[in-house]
DNA sequence: TTTAATATGTGACATACGTAACAAAAAATG
DNA sequence: CATTTTTTGTTACGTATGTCACATATTAAA
């Protein structure tokens, strides 16, 4: 099986060799890649191994090769139909963000409540939760991303998921209770700056002032 | 030492005990907050363990001796300053975010190159990275959000760690190469999706089809 | 064609991480 | 006041994860 930490260095392989190929690059090595991903030669080496991937004893490995074999894990062949779900500040960025192709997804509607989000003009439909169901069977939709505010979070996470969501992005800083065989991914900005405060030392915290 | 991972589950459990204080509730138990987390009861106890945190052998743990105890971690007691750079899409739904006070930290500035920007309403001041230097000294930052386009994200990274940044949350999606000191943390909306459905294996690759 | 150089592939090892088991403390009960 | 129940705190254990070392293949050079 393929861990979850597994799967994270995949992907920043796939960022570094994209990165690579732009500069026209055809071939790369274990050591290369480590200089762009800051993970050790050895360890980028096993998981090619292990992937089944292999390079040439001394002419390192085929960019091409090894990104094809990567998207076979990331990147769909069948191009996968995601809902947005809020429009306020988060959803309105994200409703306008155009690397959902370059990944093979499809952002095939948003849902908002407020009725006026539907008139402006969004790249993409917008309906009430109501129509959610009818979108999710229409389109095959199993993964939303959901950009509502707090309040009213776990009540939309709870909707999405009656209604055949079975993974969501959560933007909502709240920690999301749902059942077992839900997927959640939460995106949380002022979490993230926390943790990087943290590990650059950064705490001046009462005892230490 | 405390390891990333621990510090991710010490967020959680920060996030899970506001959620319960909100609920009026004074004390808690490893097991209920192992149901809001996921996270087992005993690595939960193992955790407060470690940090010195010691609840009641019957009575469980006081939430808010738990909160106080995690803020002298996360929670900075004297205010954080950040800069954020960028106010394309992204950039500007997070000029607008409004959690920044909640985690103790201040948005004392915007940068972007566009003149135009600089004329909006913003909540903060909107300068060009020619200022940067200056308020990164005259508000002590040390940590930038770097919201930029994909094709300037690296060379605006550059600037930023001349000028003194030393963290940066970046939500350019490429790997940025940057001096051993500085810290980075991405936050990539394709790459949560794609791993999102990596695990719920949505996978239907060349060979499957 | 031999030798040297270079980079992969992998098995052994070390460390980190999480789980399980259980003793000790505190509260509730009779 | 003794006993039972509950929940913590910690040690021992097993698994996962990453590093190290080195044999092996491939290319370049002499």
């Amino acid at each position: 099986m393929i861990s979850n930490l597994q799967t994270r260095r995949l992907q920043k392989y796939r960022m570094a060799l994209l990165r690579l190929k732009k500069m026209g690059l055809k071939k790369t090595f274990s050591h290369s890649l480590s200089d762009e991903t800051g993970i050790s030669p050895e360890l980028i080496r096993k998981d090619f191994s292990i992937l089944g991937i292999r390079g040439k004893r001394r002419g390192g490995y085929e960019i091409e090769g090894l990104l094809d074999e990567l998207k076979k894990l990331f990147g769909r062949v069948k191009e996968q139909n995601v809902v947005l779900v809020g429009l306020g500040n988060i959803g309105s960025a994200l409703v306008n963000y155009e690397n959902y192709r370059q990944s093979n997804m499809h952002l095939v509607a948003a849902f908002d409540i407020d009725p006026s989000k539907r008139q402006r003009k969004y790249p993409v439909p917008v309906y009430t939760l109501d129509n959610l169901r009818e979108v999710v069977d229409a389109f095959e939709v199993s993964v939303a991303i959901l950009a509502v505010p707090e309040f009213s979070a776990q009540e939309t996470a709870n909707y999405l998921v009656e209604n055949g969501i079975r993974g969501i992005l959560n933007f909502a800083p709240v920690l999301l209770k749902l059942p077992g065989h839900v997927l959640v991914n939460n995106i949380n900005v002022m979490i993230e700056l926390e943790r990087l405060m943290f590990h650059l030392g950064i705490r001046q915290n009462a005892e230490l002032v």
